[in-house]
DNA sequence: AACGCATCCAACCGCGGCTCT
DNA sequence: TAGAGCCGCGGTTGGATGCGT
């Protein structure tokens, strides 16, 4: 079936994004609208690839994103859509405003599960999960207020004449942890929506 | 102060599903 | 009805940063 060879073509593109780009995507987008991910790179002025353009507009792009300080109550209804859902990434994100499947991905594989097994609460394959018919999602709407773009200690703004090296420098910032939960979010114990070994009520 | 290890996150890759022709 | 193409999702990887020794 059809298979996108667009991250494989030479000549495009690959690695962090530069201001620069992000610039020329965010532009485009506000002008034109999400979509046609295939033919926007080359509408937009972009060497990247459909796919890269697209992930780098939900994930950071968009209006609304929230970055990092995911709060013990934004966990929990991790937790809880997670036992629920089992890694539908897209489907629990759907269900945090602000919160992009990527993020929860990574926030699920390097904080949760470690809290899980230090619960004793033995995590099953993906897999393993039920697939419940899945119930309509909450339909965040996009917000319109655009979010900060996060600040990189050293943008690679300057590889703007395409000199780069395939995988350039990543330069991240710390991720500013904040422990203010969000105030919509309701306090659930989501840690029971495992099947436990020992204690559901961790915590 | 330097080195090594562990952690975390942005981005890539490949596949499945949906839609259009 | 079948084939082709695009989009979206989930898993994995690469590499920077932080922390401990």
């Amino acid at each position: 079936m059809g298979r996108s060879p667009c991250c494989s073509k030479v000549g495009l593109r690959r690695g962090p994004w530069s201001e620069k780009e992000d610039a020329l995507l965010t532009d485009y987008i506000n002008r034109n609208g999400e979509g046609q991910w295939r033919s926007l790179p080359k509408n937009a002025g972009l060497l990247r690839c459909g796919k890269s353009c697209r992930l780098r507009w939900m994930n950071y792009l968009r209006p609304g994103i929230k970055r990092g300080n995911i709060g013990e109550d934004e966990e929990d209804l991790i937790v809880h859509l997670h036992g629920l859902l089992g890694n539908r990434w897209s489907l629990i994100a759907g269900r945090l405003p602000g919160r992009t499947d990527n993020e929860i991905k990574n926030y699920w594989n390097t904080h949760i599960v470690k809290k899980l097994q230090s619960s004793g609460i033995h995590l099953r394959p993906h897999s393993g999960f039920p697939r419940p018919p899945l119930p309509p999602p909450a339909k965040e709407p996009p917000q319109v207020k655009r979010s900060k773009k996060r600040q990189r200690k050293s943008p690679p703004e300057k590889e703007d004449d395409e000199q780069g090296p395939p995988r350039t420098v990543v330069h991240r910032p710390k991720p500013i942890r904040i422990s203010a939960p969000a105030p919509s979010l309701p306090r659930l114990n989501s840690w029971d929506s495992y099947p436990s070994v020992g204690s559901s009520d961790a915590d």
